[in-house]
DNA sequence: ATGCATAAATGCATGTAGCATCTAAGGAGT
DNA sequence: ACTCCTTAGATGCTACATGCATTTATGCAT
C-alpha cells in the first residue's frame, strides 16, 4: 500500500543520524499569568535579577528541558514560580525576532493562564517577594486590533518591560478579548460561586468597555453555563444578588 | 528612576554569557499552504524521500535558521517549496510533543498560508513533481471542536501523514474555521474578481457546510468588504453574476 | 422559441441585543 | 421606624441580523 521502507532501513539512518548539523536556538517558555482584580486585567511580573534587562519587568518563564513537552514546561512554570497547580493553561504564539534577546538566539514559546485573583494574590504573598507583582495592564487600542501592552506598578507608574514581553502581553489581551464572546472564559478568573454583575465586571475589564447590564445577563443565562446556586451573596450594601456556579457542558 | 544597571554591566555579561549550557532543540518551520478547490480544502503536501517517515507525506517546512526571524523562515519556505511571493501568512501554533521526531527533539512552529488555487496549481505544476500534491482534506468533526485532520490522495484514497502532521492540518483547518465570521479570509482564496456565488462556495468548503445563499449575499455586502466591479462572469450556463472585488478596508 | 439554472431583489417570521421602565430588597443614615 | 440609596431582576419595546419563501431577471442549451 504505502512506499514505506523497512524498519531496519529508518533504524540505521537514526543511528547515523548527526544532530549538530544545524546551529540551533535556545526556546524559553513564558507564561503571562491573567487575572482580573479591582476592573483591570492584571499579569504576574517578576522583576529580573540577572542580566540582560535587570531590573525591569518580565514575564515568568524558563528554558526549556530537552525532554519536556511544551505543555508540561508551561505548567512547571506555573508550578515553579506561582505555585499554582492545576491552572488553565493554553499555548498563546512564538516569538522568534532574531535580536530579542541580546544573550544568543532564544526563542519564547508564550503561554497564557487564567487564574482567579484571589489564588493569584495568595501564591504572591506566600512568596513575600517584592520581586514579584500583579500588575494592572494599560492596553491602549480597543477591539481585536492588537499591538504591545504596557504594565503599571502599585503608584500607576508604568514598568520598563523586559524582551519583547510588551509584545507577548498585548498578544495574550488580544487572544482573550477575542476568545470572550464564544469560549466559557471567565469563570477560571472568578470564585466558585459569584453573582453576574461579578461576571459581567470581569469581561468588562478584559474588554475594556462597558456592556449592558440586561443584555449580559440574558445572554449568559439563556447559553446555560451558568446556573443558580440558590444562596445570595450577603453584605453588599444593596440587594443581594443571587450566586451562581459555572455548569460544565461537557459533562452534560 | 529604574534599577537598570550602568550599560558596560550588562555588556560585559553578555560577553562571558556562555549559551551552550543548555541543551536545545532543532526548531523546524512547516507550513500549512491552504487553498479550496473543487469544493475541498486542499493543502499541499509533499512526499519526503528521506528518513524519518520515508515515503509519507509532510508539509512543506526547513529548520529555522540562526538568524532569521520565524515569519522569515516561513515566507522562505512558501518561495522555496512552492514558489510563492507575498502570500497570505500567519502563524498558526508550535508543537513541540518530545517525541514527535525520532531523529531528535524538534519543535515545529507551524504556519498557514492562504492561496488561491489557481496561482497554488500553477505552481505544483511548474515543478513537474510527483511527489508534491494538492490534497483534499478529510475533516471528520464540525465546527470548531478541533482534532486531526487526514488528507486523500487523486483516487481517494488517505494519504499516509509524517509527523504530526495531522494534528497541524487540524489546527490549521480550526482556526480559519473560527476566523472566518470576523476576518476578511476568503478573499486570499479567490482571483481578483469573483462572483458572490464564488465566495459561498469557498466558506461553505471551510466549513464544511452549506450556508444559506441570501443570507450570506446581505451579510457579505452590508459589510462593506467587496465592492461591484460592474462585469458580469460569461459562459457560466445561467444568468451571469456581478464580479465583485475585496475592497481593503485598510485603505478607507 | 422554450426551458433550465442561477442571480438578485423583496417580504415575512424568528431570534437576539440594546434600551427604558418598573418593582424588589438589603444597608446606611436620620 | 422611616426614608433614601444602590443594585438586582423582570418585562416590554425597538432595531437589526438571519433563515426561508417568493418573484423576477437573464444568459445558455435544446
Amino acid at each position: 500500500m504505502t512506499n514505506r521502507p523497512a524498519p531496519d532501513d529508518e533504524l540505521a539512518f537514526l543511528a547515523t543520524y548527526d544532530a549538530s548539523r544545524y546551529p540551533r536556538p535556545s526556546v524559553a517558555v513564558d507564561v503571562v499569568l491573567l487575572t482580573v482584580l479591582d476592573g483591570a486585567i492584571r499579569a504576574l511580573l517578576a522583576r529580573r535579577v540577572d542580566h540582560p534587562h535587570r531590573g525591569d519587568w518580565a514575564l515568568p518563564g524558563s528554558f526549556l528541558q530537552i525532554d519536556e513537552s511544551l505543555d508540561a514546561a508551561a505548567a512547571r512554570v506555573v508550578a515553579t514560580k506561582a505555585g499554582l497547580e492545576g491552572a488553565f493553561i493554553e499555548q498563546l504564539y512564538t516569538f522568534g525576532a532574531p535580536d530579542r534577546d541580546a544573550r544568543t538566539r532564544v526563542l519564547s514559546v508564550a503561554y497564557y493562564a487564567l487564574v482567579d485573583p484571589a489564588t493569584l494574590e495568595r501564591a504572591v504573598a506566600d512568596r513575600g517577594d517584592a520581586g514579584l507583582v500583579l500588575a494592572p495592564l494599560d492596553v491602549p487600542w480597543a477591539g481585536e486590533s492588537g499591538g504591545p501592552v504596557g504594565a503599571r506598578g502599585d503608584d500607576g507608574t508604568p514598568l520598563q518591560l523586559a524582551f519583547d514581553h510588551a509584545a507577548i502581553l498585548g498578544m495574550a489581551v488580544k487572544r482573550i478579548r477575542g476568545k470572550l464572546d464564544y469560549a466559557p472564559i471567565g469563570f477560571e478568573l472568578l470564585p466558585d460561586a459569584f453573582s453576574l454583575r461579578d461576571l459581567r465586571l470581569v469581561h468588562e475589564a478584559i474588554l475594556g468597555r462597558a456592556l449592558n447590564k440586561d443584555s449580559f445577563r440574558r445572554r449568559i443565562l439563556d447559553r446555560g453555563l451558568v446556573v443558580a446556586t440558590g444562596r445570595r451573596a450577603a453584605g453588599v450594601g444593596h440587594r443581594p444578588p443571587e450566586l451562581y456556579r459555572f455548569e460544565d457542558r461537557s459533562a452534560t
